[in-house]
DNA sequence: TTCTTCCACTAACAGTTGTTAGTTTTGTCG
DNA sequence: CGACAAAACTAACAACTGTTAGTGGAAGAA
């Protein structure tokens, strides 16, 4: 039906600004006034497309994790060594959260203001993918890509905290590409600073 | 005077509670209400105690800041190797953070919420603090302790990034102690996770 | 006792919040 | 043209926002 595709097209506009003001202001201190005033409309008619505020960000953040999700499901697929398979999840990551910056960074940062039980919801998902990418580490101190003695736990809550920040300052306008990024940020977590002695 | 230690004493307790709430519920949906009652008292009471709501916020951010500050300033003063004053400038880093977790979340996450002029003035105390982390590292660079083709700039943010959620994902009551914790970080983003061969 | 300081209170303000109901404009298709 | 749906409008709601003014009680010092 025509009237449905209209229709989400319109309401991915108004998504659409509604994350940059997330991004930019908050949640909480975004009124749907600015958002309204953003699109050059009214208040009230925001809710010709959508049921509320709450709404748009759930879509934000579900979308956001669907994708995540689906990137690390390929890489989890192939037959590759540990060091490899967390190369390309990284790499995944990255390029997942380079194809909407804007959504990535409400992703992260606003998801707290879900109500239940979509919180709820939404922190399970999160901790399947941490708990995926731990696997993943663990696997590779096993067959001994990884040093022995690391703590898997921080490892991992470590790749996420620099993963995860980077919506909030890498610009668009940057010459590198994600692929690129994501390589060096894998390299960096795995080889580390230090020159090779 | 009597008169300013006992103010002192009850407006920390109000900044304590306000910081635990800002932490929890975000600045934004944190309502003075909320704080009051978090204490036991009337929402305008809290006026007896602090000017507005806002200077909360700064007191909080600020005196973060003139620590990350003073921490950095001793670990400069040293006369050692890159290297070992990035272990040092992370390792104080961590232990200003685990001094107080709720201000140090706070800080990171809230801090944009600041008006002007105050929210300039941080962002400055912010971007010399990170450029000096930087610095370290491109002595490391020319000295040969890093290697040579890092991307300094994504260097620093990387350890940043990692640093900083550490008060999303560190529990208080955790065993490991803040100094162990910032050796294992810095050991992670010198050496990486790979082991050697 | 009286003075002073701290710390709480009640009452109220002007402005903002998300959202609703009902109506009208706009554009497209038969 | 007339029909129909999309998308905008006006007006209003109840609740909540940070904050001020003015008041009163409690505790310690003079």
């Amino acid at each position: 039906m025509a009237e449905t595709i209209s229709n989400l097209s319109r309401k991915e506009q108004v998504i659409r600004m509604a994350a940059e003001l997330f991004k930019e202001k908050g949640y909480s201190a975004a009124s749907m006034r600015d958002l309204a005033q953003k699109l050059g409309i009214e208040a009230a008619s925001l809710y010709s497309h959508i049921k509320s505020k709450e709404e748009i960000l759930r879509t934000l953040c579900f979308d956001m994790a669907a994708d995540f999700r689906a990137s690390l499901l390929e890489v989890e697929k192939k037959n590759v060594s540990a060091r490899e398979k967390l190369r390309l999840g990284i790499i995944g990551h990255v390029k997942v959260m380079a194809r909407d910056l804007t959504a990535s960074a409400v992703f992260m940062n606003e998801h707290r203001h879900l109500s239940q039980p979509y919180l709820r919801d939404f922190l399970l998902l999160r901790i399947n993918y941490i708990n995926r990418f731990k696997t993943i580490i663990e696997e590779g101190v096993s067959s001994g890509d990884f040093k022995k003695d690391i703590d898997t736990k921080l490892a991992v809550m470590t790749l996420f905290s620099s993963l995860n920040w980077m919506p909030a300052w890498f610009s668009p306008d940057s010459t590198i590409e994600p692929e690129k990024l994501g390589e060096q940020l894998s390299d960096m977590l795995i080889n580390g600073l230090k020159q090779k002695v």
